[in-house]
DNA sequence: TCGCTATGTAAGCAATCGCTGACTTGAAGA
DNA sequence: TCTTCAAGTCAGCGATTGCTTACATAGCGA
């Protein structure tokens, strides 16, 4: 009898073990390789937390050997940091500057959201609420949160000087915490009814929810 | 050089670590043990997480060899059951029935969400979000969500043979959702200003968003 | 073809995990 | 006072964790 009841599990989704972003790995391309640890990493992270993903697993997805996760990355800890950055980035360059409308804004989010349990987007919002316990790591995470906070304040009609700034970087950071809360819903817990909802059920209320923490709040 | 940067860390909050609920812990007092090894736990497992938490640190915040664990609960996934279960009982009981008015219900899910991060309502709401990887226990997880779920679409008005009584089910569940995102970016994630919001400035615009979902959504 | 360097592997160490069995202690009943 | 049993402690086990060291190999320039 194993005293260890979590099972590791298979690799995550139908992608095989070794395929990176484009093609196959064929070994010998260290950039690659990075890439192929982050990606598998950032999956493992945001599915089953920081502490249960193990960097074995992690390795053996991508089909490597554990001891390259130390060489690129120092420790499991640096590997986390690198998820961070990388979702950081992705998420400053995917979504709206502060010349889009606020419908476009708000459009967006939904589409983060809705595009759950599949695609790469909602893991990279799950990755934001977990904790490493790395301070370094974790303040990443902080800032990279808060900074998505004032771009989406900004893009809701955020001026420097107007009095009511606090207020609507607080509802800005509402919606993104109702974001958070339904993808983590919809992957993690796997919640009926809203984990199998489809895009048609869920965009209504939620652009409802977003119009009122960003359009009305405005005022 | 150690190989496990994660520290354990001090005893959580104020609370010293041998007060149960009401007196001090005297020993030889099975139930009271096994209650204050539950209200530990609990708090352990929803601010770090049921794999970070280790059962070596809980004994210690109660004061109490962790064999005793092992002997109450059978096994540390017994343990954190056994916080499920006792979370499902409060929330069920602490909650308004179907009797109650929506404006009652939206103040009381607001007050959940408010009261953090200190007292231990925020960290039933976070608990739920906490997955052990042991099937039971989950499964009583998500059941316990899906029973909240029921009881605030209940109460927003929902009726059996209502034909929008799936949308308000989902709008029931989002709802919920939102509460747990808001509670988790405050406590666990520590992030601003969210984190230190007060209550006079979340209460107004979460009593509309829940206004909206429960509400208006009912049509 | 030789040799150097980057890329990756194999094996194992120290620490920590959950858990177990044998032991000690306290208190109530006869 | 003596017996008895529940309540709690102690020491250590097997497994798993992150990480390190020593070694193997592919690819490229000379």
């Amino acid at each position: 009898m194993s005293n260890q009841t979590q099972a590791p599990g298979a690799p995550l989704r139908s992608t095989p073990p070794d395929a990176d972003d484009e093609m196959i790995r064929s070994g010998r391309d260290a950039s690659a390789t990075q890439r192929a640890l982050v990606r598998a990493a950032r999956r493992r992270f945001a599915t089953e937390g920081y502490r249960a993903a193990t960097v074995r697993q992690i390795a053996a997805d991508v089909g490597v050997n554990v001891a390259l996760i130390n060489r690129y990355f120092v420790s499991k800890e640096g590997l986390f940091e690198a998820c961070m950055l990388r979702t950081s980035d992705e998420l400053d360059t995917q979504n709206p500057t502060r010349a889009s409308s606020l419908d476009e804004v708000i459009e967006r989010l939904v589409a983060h959201v809705v595009n759950a349990p599949d695609g790469d987007d909602p893991l990279q919002l799950l990755l934001l609420l977990r904790s490493s316990g790395d301070e370094n790591a974790d303040r990443i995470r902080r800032r990279t949160l808060e900074h998505f906070t004032q771009r989406l304040a900004a893009a809701a009609g955020w001026k420097a000087d107007d009095p009511a700034t606090a207020s609507i970087l607080l509802r800005a950071q509402l919606s993104i915490a109702t974001a958070l809360g339904v993808v983590m819903l919809r992957t993690s817990a796997a919640v009926q009814p809203v984990a199998s909802a489809g895009s048609d059920e869920l965009t209504e209320p939620l652009t409802r929810v977003f119009g009122v923490l960003l359009d009305d709040g405005a005022r």
